[in-house]
DNA sequence: GAATATACGGAGTACGCACTCCGTTTACTA
DNA sequence: TAGTAAACGGAGTGCGTACTCCGTATATTC
């Protein structure tokens, strides 16, 4: 069941040019704009992805991947508390993107849960280890548990929302985080 | 330029359910369906807020005052450390709500500054006089600006939604920005 | 370099939904 | 309580947009 080449060309190109489509412009952008801008007919656009809906969820689910192999890569790392601490900085950084899709698919009705599914596991599985041996090394107070890391990342990329370009401000309140990481109960 | 008591009494009314409704159901609901739970006319409807992103607004903005009240009295306690904690409990505790209605309107495309506008100063400004007496009493770390505050506020809300209904979750989550609050930088 | 399965493009369609219009009703005023 | 300005309700309209269909083009296979 390989795709055909140009198949496989277009559908990756239809992701990428959507993402950016959709974050700038919101979900109320027509398909067709989507399609042109991906250089591709409307009717490509609906072979790939059936209905809007999935579109969406294709993009974001393309963007969980991505932050599974940051996440599994800093797990890698020897010194897990600067692995945790440059990750959330660079989760922060580019959550702008991952928050306005994921607000695009609840705003849209979705369950985020359920759309995520399988990507959502391996983003869950890399931060456990990450998590585990940050806190090992006692870096990372003891009784947080995976669900609240992420929950906590989440967070971090919608505060750093508000600072927009001020770095300083953005410094802080990933200061604020981090400090609160490590504090004891 | 009074409005007639049942005119009054309809926007209001207006107000209140399209906040539950869209919420619950996401910007994709129909005016139409707002309007029935309303219990009222699309026409009314229409009178009231010739938009359906007008309307949208206007349940922001009736949000963000009553937000700006618990920021007020919130700023007038006599322990400022122990209001500050409270605050960001109750924001977290009933921000989703206003996390799900900003998340609609940035994903239809409104700059949220604008829609805002001066319910966003009176917040910002009760949450900085909270803010300084907080530092002046040694509670809260020296460096942090209004703006961080806020952003931080919605990052707190945010990463609570990840919790749901799990309580010891939530008070991790809390606990780890208060502490994150309090430490010197 | 045929042959064929696979993918492409985009005009066309159906439908939902935001918004209008105006005849009817209801709150105010004196 | 009559008169009137203000508000209401909801059938109707037009437009935008998600999705279909099928004739054409292009990759793949031998």
């Amino acid at each position: 069941m390989t795709l055909r080449a140009d198949a496989r060309r277009n559908r990756a190109r239809i992701l990428d040019v959507a993402e950016k489509v959709l974050v700038e412009r919101g979900t109320t952008v027509s398909t067709e704009e989507i399609a042109r801008a991906a250089g591709v007919g409307i009717g490509t656009l609906f072979r790939h992805f059936p209905t809007k809906e999935e579109l969406i969820q294709g993009v974001f689910v393309a963007r969980l991947h991505r932050l599974a192999d940051d996440a599994t890569r800093a797990a890698a790392s020897p010194d897990p508390g600067a692995a945790i601490a440059g990750f959330l900085r660079e989760a922060a950084a580019q959550g702008e993107v991952k928050n306005a899709l994921a607000a695009m698919l609840t705003s849209a009705g979705v369950d985020l849960h359920e759309a995520a599914g399988e990507a959502q596991q391996e983003v869950r599985r890399a931060l456990g280890t990450l998590l585990r041996s940050a806190q090992q090394s006692g870096a990372v107070r003891r009784d947080l548990e995976v669900a609240d890391l992420i929950g906590l990342l989440a967070g971090t990329s919608k505060a750093i929302e508000y600072a927009g370009q001020d770095a300083a401000a953005r410094e802080r309140i990933v200061g604020v985080i981090l400090d609160g990481l490590r504090a004891p109960s």
